[in-house]
DNA sequence: CCATATAGACAACGTCGTTGTCCATCTTAA
DNA sequence: TTAAGATGGACAACGACGTTGTCTATATGG
């Protein structure tokens, strides 16, 4: 057995939240150097959410488990920046398809990019094996699909 | 080497903040069921912050990395459930300490035992020498003081 | 002794979430 | 075919929680 003492229980979650903070903190600082300095921190994921196909924001506040109304505003923040546009579909009027932009996928792309670059640099850091451990250990940890983030009202609360 | 592909490099992140709020969900559902279902997720931290020697709304805005006013409204909140209560400094009129009540005592110690049994089952899920791995891997990839919380302003932004 | 810094309270405001309501449109069943 | 219900979206009102700005009381230092 491990002869060290066990280090107190607190400090994994907050190990975890920092970690996520570093890298996410990165990404943005990142991508602020290469031309999207108004983006916030969940924009990357609602980028995610929106897809190549775009979604409504019925759909879109599924996905991100927060209100249709409260979707429909972080559209219009992400509209006014030029990141997404609002087309008609013409199977059902009542519908109002939320697509990428250009510079949206532009971002996207980029995101993509530099998250791969930096798990390189984690690799680099922990070696490639104990990397993979760590991510084998999150999925066992943490099953299930991350994308459902209803952290808004997670964090925020009601 | 590793012969499977890498995974793509925005899993890490996710699964972080999965794994993060997979805990802290459970951490709460347990305190509910053992008398606090009134506190909100970042309360734990609010009471790690203050402590068990007390502290200050200033001083409890710089360590959450928030300003006074907004900490001194979470004592507000915090008061009002009972957890803590103000007093007075004899040695500085300015200053109102604010400590723990009993009920609070209460709570940061069943915190303590609760993270400390969540590590243990995770312990029994991943083998304690893989657990110790993640936790070195994290220390190695997100180093420095778990305890700066600025995830209000980090993550609802200005 | 007075100028400056600090602690705390109060007010105004912005952001972002919520619920409630209303209307247009699609779908289903009589 | 038409009437009833379901669904997508917009508007309004509200609440939680952060911010900055201002004001007063108290310490502190030249």
């Amino acid at each position: 057995m491990s002869s060290e003492p066990a280090p107190p229980g607190f400090e994994l979650p907050l190990r975890l939240l920092l970690a996520f903070r570093t890298i996410i903190d990165e990404l943005h600082e990142r991508l602020a150097r290469e031309g999207h300095p108004d983006l916030r921190p969940m924009h990357g994921f609602v980028f995610q959410a929106i897809g190549p196909h775009g979604t409504t924001a019925v759909e879109l506040g599924r996905r991100l488990g927060v209100s249709k109304q409260a979707a429909g505003k972080t559209i219009d923040g992400l509209e006014q920046l030029g990141y997404v546009e609002r087309g008609t579909d013409p199977a059902d009027a009542r519908r109002k398809v939320v697509r990428l932009t250009a510079r949206g996928v532009d971002c996207l792309a980029r995101s993509a990019r530099i998250f791969d670059e930096l798990r390189t640099q984690w690799s680099a850091t922990l070696g490639e094996d104990h990397l993979r451990q760590l991510e084998t250990g999150l999925r066992l940890l943490a099953p299930g699909d991350p994308f459902r983030l209803d952290t808004p009202r997670w964090f925020g609360g009601p």
